[in-house]
RNA sequence: GGCCCCGUGGCGAAACCGGUAGACGCAAGCGACUUAAAAUCGCUCGCCCGCAAGGGAAUGGGGGUUCGAGUCCCCCCGGGGCCA
């Protein structure tokens, strides 16, 4: 038999499949069924090898999940909308549409090249009219629901190219492209109102028990719930009253001054007079305004001479102006306890304000406690408190809130970190929203029999700013309410925005009356098993959850079964990484352009030294970036996907090697000549088993059927890694396989037809092809899962380990149901047992059956 | 600073509910085949002592629980993530 030829063997099943429409899925209510999906790619024009990782492992799960019996979606398509295609358009002149399908077309064929079994029939492209006419038809049923709005909110603004930037174009403070100290500017924007499902967000979490408890926990974060006081303090001199929001309204005894955000209005009102005051401000811009930079800074503060009254203790404290209090949330305003907040700890600390402790923890004296050093923030009981003296912090807190509503100073009140979702974008590569601003009727939506309202494809790129807002024509449109001149919105969506329901348009991918059909999406939805990486797993994944429930409200799915989370099961791999090169002038190197010197050390190209890096992302401007598309061509695309699923488990970082891709193909090699060229001839496919095994046969058999109860576990459990090693494990075991007892040949066929149908979804154009060689006709894309018997799978006898003193001393191998007694006498005849014991007393025997015997002496 | 995850041979990793630590692979070494190389096949391969048989200490460090700890508990060190 001639030696293995990947790209000969891997075109011809790929075009079988393809003629045999093999992947293609119609909704099958006989079986059950398992939606699989990867994230969609940004088309970039390449794919990358995270994407090859991610696409092999959904991949991997869509295979085995067909062949044991499910009705499988596992569809792929293009987040094709965003900015890369308008700075195509500026640098190279191309036309972002060209540009994008262009890109779609290449890329398509480099994932065709990898065998993934997508259903090619259900890809979309969100960039595409019909997909985004029902996008902004999601838009105005969520504006007619109350789930959009309108409002004020600050944007990026390069002054030099009069444009907007996305926060990524923004770097320290500078646009990208000119430089120029970016300013911060107000413009009417478009929300989507998240906040309102902020709760149930929350609470949905709780029932996605095959998500990473990571995730989860991120989402919990970023909502942020805090639950609190929201109360008045008067301000001294009539000044007016200041609204404060706190989440430990159980220390408002222990309380010291009131701190404003520098841009509180209050705060403008009370220092208006203050020469110093500007400055002050100005010092606290200049520390920064993220949050963690905030935190970061020294605590200072402005006294604005001013007191405030305790709504409880009628005792006057003194107004602050301080950095680290923020108007964006809560109130802007905050009344500080040194005793139990560090930052007013070290604020007190600073402006020599009292410190004086409220909660004492359990088993303190009261007159005693003092915070030195930090401020306690622990639990414990409420002390030099009033009326609360004794109550437990929860306890102290429900009572404070009580009293504040019962004299009408305040009330109880959630808050949360996550804000409404601004979602316009003053770009031209989006999906157009679509409304029209009328002078007499406001804002009216885009009839429906209009949609969409396609981008325009006579732009220009020539001058900065939205081409759609100085299009001649474009915005300029009757009112659809009262027929006068009227000007369309020139903003587009956000591209999160089609990514946030592409999972359901795959269900009817080419319904053109709707997004998608309700009978379509009650069969496949919800994502069974979802698969990307964790870099989206706050925004993406949030904003899918929260347009499922805005959808289910606007009335998209069947009565019966309201859908509230898009993906009940969730999987993030790790990253793909790789070692960096640099040569003597300090340059970064193409890992294809440097070579070992076979002493430990690099050459680059041209014969110049290079040095080795750290391991690494993947990254274009380190250029330890390894293209798929020349693994491909060197080694086939079954050795890429086995590389990148054996060894690194795949929530783990994987380490790309040209070691691991060469041992790989090997191994591939090595498949194909274990089963062209068997150690022992193969009996006839249909050949009836033999009455009686050989003892080599019988070992043989068992283990081919352990491991497909392991394999099945392994792939289960994402344990990729595992099902390799028991692959390997198998196949060496029948390479070693040297019988030649009558039936022998027939167990070595059916190892053969097992370890074929257990590699399958890894490696699936070398198992298809030794699966006709092992003489079938049918393809193994239609070939169910091996059936381990049981009989094979119980053991009769066991090895076990004896130990003394909790030491290994030797092994012993027993009947499974041997009894404790002969354990025990069988281990204490063991020699090296009885060395370590000799001139010891034996104390105690324990014998777990089946695991160990443990000999205690002394 | 808070919360979460992770530290196992030269390297990537296995080790189920606490029960023989290192499966599987990479790299390395030796040998066979070959005129030679590649490919392939066979053997060795965590550390220390020992020719061997065998023994000793070992899963980041320290302590604890247990007949028995990589696994459970406490403290510390180091790396990573998220939120500040």
């Amino acid at each position: 038999m001639s030696a293995y030829d990947s790209t000969k063997t891997e075109t011809f099943w790929r075009a079988e499949w393809d003629r045999r429409g093999v992947f293609t899925v119609t909704e099958d209510p006989a079986r059950p069924k398992y939606y699989v999906l990867e994230m969609f790619p940004y088309p970039s024009g390449r794919i990358h090898m995270g994407h090859v990782r991610n696409y092999t492992l959904g991949d991997v799960v869509a295979r085995w999940r067909r062949a044991l019996g499910y009705n499988v979606l596992h569809p792929m398509g293009w987040d094709a909308f965003g900015l890369p295609a308008e700075n195509a358009a500026i640098e190279r002149g191309a036309h972002p549409a060209d540009w994008t399908y262009a890109n779609i077309d290449a890329m398509r064929e480099q994932l065709k090249s990898l065998g993934f079994s997508f259903d090619w029939s259900r890809e979309v492209a969100t960039c595409h009219p019909g997909y985004y006419r029902h996008e902004q038809k999601m838009f105005l049923d969520f504006l007619a629901k109350g789930l959009v709005y309108r409002k004020e909110s600050v944007v990026n603004w390069d002054p030099i190219d009069n444009t907007v930037l996305a926060n990524e174009q923004v770097i320290d403070g500078k646009g990208w492209r000119t430089g120029a100290p970016v300013e911060r500017r107000k413009l009417s924007q478009w929300f989507l109102n998240i906040t309102h499902y902020a709760d149930e967000l929350l609470e949905g979490l709780e029932t996605l028990d095959r998500w990473p408890e990571k995730v989860r926990i991120m989402q919990e974060n970023w909502i942020g719930k805090s639950q609190g006081l929201q109360f008045r303090w008067a301000v001294s001199g009539g000044a007016g009253e200041i609204e404060v929001f706190t989440t430990r309204p159980d220390t408002l005894f222990g309380a010291a001054f009131l701190a404003l955000a520098p841009d509180h209005p209050m705060a403008q009102k009370l220092c208006a007079n203050k020469p110093d005051f500007s400055a002050f401000v100005q010092k606290c811009q200049a520390s920064g305004t993220s949050e963690a930079a905030i935190e970061q800074a020294e605590k200072i503060g402005f006294d604005t001479g001013f007191t405030a009254t305790h709504p409880l203790l009628g005792r006057e404290v003194p107004v602050y102006v301080a950095n680290f209090v923020l108007m964006d949330y809560g109130t802007g305003a905050v009344f500080g306890v040194p005793a139990h907040d560090q930052r007013d700890f070290e604020f007190a600390r600073k402006y020599s304000l009292p410190i004086r402790p409220v909660v004492i923890p359990e088993g303190e004296n009261p007159a005693a406690f003092r915070t030195e050093k930090e401020a306690y923030t622990g639990p414990g009981r409420l002390a030099n408190s009033g009326f609360l003296d004794g109550l437990s912090v929860s306890e102290a807190k429900a009572l404070v809130i009580q009293k504040c509503e019962e004299n009408k100073t305040g009330f109880g009140m959630t808050q949360y970190r996550l804000r409404d979702w601004g979602v316009s974008r003053q770009r031209y590569w989006g999906c157009p929203i679509p409304v029209v601003h009328c002078p007499s009727c406001g804002i009216v939506p885009v009839p429906a029999d209009q949609l969409p309202v396609e981008l325009p494809r006579d732009v220009d790129f020539d001058t900065p700013g939205n081409p759609l807002a100085r299009h001649p024509t474009w915005k300029h449109v009757k009112c659809p309410t009262c027929g006068q001149d009227a000007h369309r919105e020139t903003d587009t969506l956000d591209t999160f925005f089609e990514s946030s329901w592409y999972f359901a348009r795959y269900c009817d991918a080419r319904n053109e009356s709707a997004a998608f059909s309700k009978d379509a999406a009650a069969h496949w939805l919800p994502v069974d098993q979802y698969i990307g990486g964790v870099e989206h797993a706050v925004l993406h994944l949030l904003y899918s959850r929260f347009f499922t429930r805005a959808l289910r409200d606007c009335g998209y799915f069947s009565g019966s079964a309201p859908l509230a989370e898009p993906f009940t099961g969730l999987f993030t791999q790790g990253m793909v990484t790789h070692a960096t090169y640099k040569d003597a002038d300090g340059k970064w190197l193409y890992p294809a352009d440097v070579t070992p010197d076979g002493k430990g050390g690099f050459i680059g190209s041209g014969g110049r030294p290079a040095t080795v890096g750290r391991i690494e992302k993947m990254s274009k401007s380190k250029k330890n970036v390894v293209d798929p598309e020349t693994i491909l061509n060197m080694y086939g695309a079954d050795a890429a996907r086995l590389f990148i699923l054996s060894d690194s488990p795949p929530e783990r970082d994987l380490e790309w090697t040209e070691a691991g891709i060469e041992g790989a193909s090997r191994y591939i090699n090595r498949l194909w000549r274990l089963v062209t060229e068997p150690p022992v001839a193969l009996c006839g496919k249909d050949a009836p088993a033999p009455a009686q095994f050989s003892d080599g046969a019988l070992a043989l058999r068992r283990q081919a059927h352990r491991a497909i109860v392991g394999v099945s576990a392994d792939i289960e459990s994402f344990a990729l890694n595992k099902a390799v090693a028991r692959i390997r494990e198998l196949s060496n075991a029948m390479g070693a396989f040297s019988g030649a007892a009558p039936g022998d040949d027939w167990a070595f066929r059916e190892s053969c037809e097992i370890l074929v149908r257990l590699m399958n979804p890894m490696i699936p154009h070398i198992a298809e092809s030794l699966w006709a060689h092992l003489g079938h006709t049918e393809s193994l894309t239609q070939t169910p899962w091996p059936k381990a018997d049981p009989a094979l799978l119980v053991q009769d006898t066991v090895t076990i380990g004896v130990q003394v003193n909790g030491k290994l001393r030797a092994t012993i191998t027993l009947p499974v149901d041997a009894d404790p007694k002969a354990a025990e006498a069988t281990a204490l005849s063991e020699p090296g047992v009885q060395r370590a014991i000799e001139g010891l007393q034996i104390r105690k025997v324990i014998v777990v059956p089946g695991k160990i015997v443990n000999v205690v002496a002394a």
